[in-house]
DNA sequence: CTGTGTGCAAACGGTTTGCAAGACT
DNA sequence: AGTCTTGCAAACCGTTTGCACACAG
């Protein structure tokens, strides 16, 4: 989504273009697994003065009209993302909390399954799955 | 898990048993999907005095033990249960808060491919996955 | 000019921790 | 008796809210 497209749907969806929302939007496409407080810290420097709560409302705005999502992760703070991204799936390592993501075609029998046998339909995107990442488990068990 | 069970298994492994834990575990095992608070709340009646930050602190260790295992649901507070075989994974609906759990073979072939691609190992049974479930499927999109 | 968005600080809910008193072994 | 566990209260972290001012429209 370019700086326009996002610019118009804030404006025709009656939400103002400020550059505080400008700054935030350009944080959410340049970080990779950003929560409120990293997008905060990061852009401190180029926005002296934006404070947390003005992330946070964006961020609210911003889920209300679709443009970003959020996903939960451990008892952590979730993470945000804009949707246009390929959808994916949020693996969490339980020994170094790195995050992993997988499309979610990954999960498409799981969840094809799922539903042919108990009518739950699955949207793994908006919560993370645990296990043990790559890395920790050459280490050990 | 009988009582002596765990009797045995706090002794074994060096901790106490008292009177606050066998009520956290009697808790534990009647109750459908407990939070901390929902513990606390169920046995302030039976056991007066007995403060949130001992469910919290026995909640730990039981967890330490494998005696219980917890799912983080939404933003909410996580609900524990004790470790039972068959493990499951619990599904949370997004519309009205219900826990469905299916058993964790139902993801045997997604862990296994992402095992594969990437050489994460998934454990599905420490979080809740999203979606919507069969009752408020047939209602709306 | 009007009303929405912002910063600040204080409130909030869930969780953790320091400490002294108490209880299990 | 000695050490682990508890209760209490305060600290803590992430998040939300009330308010007065700033600024996009």
């Amino acid at each position: 989504m370019t700086d326009e497209a996002w610019r118009d749907q804030l404006r025709s969806r009656g939400q103002r273009v400020t550059p505080q929302r400008e700054a935030i939007l350009r944080a959410l496409s340049a970080l990779p697994h950003p929560t409120p407080e990293s997008i905060h810290a990061a852009l401190v420097a180029e926005e002296p003065g934006l404070s947390l709560s003005t992330v946070y409302r964006t961020l609210a705005v911003l889920q209300e009209l679709e443009i970003v999502s959020h996903a939960h992760i451990g008892s952590g703070p979730p993470v945000y993302h804009l949707v246009e991204r390929p959808p994916h799936i949020h693996l969490s390592c339980l020994r170094c909390g790195a995050v992993v993501s997988v499309p979610v075609e990954s999960a498409a029998g799981f969840t094809r399954d799922v539903a042919a046998s108990t009518g739950f339909r699955i949207d793994a995107t908006h919560s993370a799955i645990y296990g043990v990442c790559a890395g920790c488990g050459t280490i050990g068990p």
